[in-house]
DNA sequence: CTTCTGTCTTGAACACTGTCACATACTTTC
DNA sequence: GAAAGTATGTGACAGTGTTCAAGACAGAAG
């Protein structure tokens, strides 16, 4: 906690010592994450892929969690480049949902690191702020903006969390599908139980759902 | 991996040595989880709390995932307990949803535990069986059920994502409404923006939200 | 030149974590 | 009694985030 000097822009001091910059502290993070997941992201290996001691870091940065931190508003920047497509005003709003949904599953390790650290707002701004401009061009604004945004946010980040799972925690016996095949109901019919031991097609039920959602809070055009 | 018995249910161990049993090592943990949230769940602190050497507790339930398995499983059978209630197919699914929101809610704990370690359906197990026999009874079958409670349930864990945050980690300046309070966007109405500086009325965006999702796939009576 | 000051970098440690091999005690069975 | 199996404890290993005191280097001041 002590000096972590606040990245003041000017790089004055690069011709100093062949010091490395705060910046090359994040990149390097970031890349880390993007390949290893949240849990790949330790100071001993940061410092090592950046061929310098541990304690540089701290100096440089400070703690892990200003590291991460870091690392979510820098790629939160790059988020908010794409603009929304479509001709209706629910169609602008969905792509950007749509977008949401895809660059998170692009980049599921900076997703997770966000969810963990308590910081999907800090890393979706741009992106909620681009929703608000759809909102406001579609005349939805003040509290009925609000809950239209929250509302449609949550149910994307529902839908992310069910997809970010999996992946080497493939859980055998734990999925969804397994669990469902040990269940005995005679009030549940045999069909549905058979459907639920199935995948569900994911991405179709996002659109369906988002869409509903998209629809109640956004007047038809 | 050693023998980390598995129970089999007959106590006929009970009545031999002074020691303890693996409900009591799942029922301490129980109460780690619930006092001190998931990261209060070590293998060292369960061991003191229970007054025994750490290396017991891997004897009598196996490693820390074991651990978590079990209070999990504990944890969701109590869970499956509580009824639907309400007139109309509608009201009863809604009933559920809104059981497994406020369980949730009082056990935030235990929630983000099984959401750490991918056991959500686990967990959810025993409502999620209660919300198949109330799609049955309203008609819905097959895939259509399947795709009806996932979306419900994903619906409502993307609330649950927002709601246990929070807590310790208040994050002050990385809230949404923080995050909002420096947003400047010519193109975002400023009553939008001001609005989105307030907290949401969570619960009721939930009954809102998860009712429009129950109704699309719940045929009215 | 030397001395000093502020900027950077480092090695060694602390307090944690999950996990395990090994040795020990106790209880039951023969 | 001895043997077998059940139950517990000791001590270690490899990780983790973090800090502290000590250096190394640049430039400015004497």
């Amino acid at each position: 906690m002590a000096q972590a000097r606040v990245s003041d822009g000017s790089r004055r001091t690069s011709s100093r010592h062949a010091g490395l910059e705060r910046d090359d502290v994040v990149e390097a993070a970031l890349r880390l994450v993007d390949r290893g997941g949240p849990e790949a992201l330790t100071m001993r290996r940061l410092a090592r892929e950046l061929g310098v001691a541990t304690t540089t870091i701290y100096w440089h940065v400070g703690s892990r969690d200003d590291v991460v931190d870091a690392v979510i508003r820098r790629h939160g920047e790059r988020l908010g480049q794409q603009a929304a497509s479509g001709d209706t005003a629910r169609q602008r709003v969905m792509s950007v949902a749509r977008h949401l949904w895809d660059e998170a599953l692009a980049h599921r390790g900076i997703t997770k690191l966000a969810e963990l650290h308590g910081e999907t707002s800090v890393l979706n701004k741009h992106l909620e702020v681009a929703m608000a401009r759809e909102l406001t061009a579609a005349g939805v604004v003040g509290e009925e903006a609000r809950d239209a945004l929250r509302a449609i946010l949550i149910c994307v980040g529902g839908f992310l969390v069910l997809a970010l799972r999996d992946e080497r925690a493939i859980t055998p016996e734990r999925s969804r599908t397994a669990v469902w095949s040990e269940v005995e109901d005679p009030d549940v019919d045999p069909s549905t139980r058979l459907a639920l031991t199935t995948q569900v097609d994911l991405p179709a039920l996002f659109e369906r759902t988002v869409q509903t959602v998209v629809d109640t809070h956004v007047p038809e055009d």
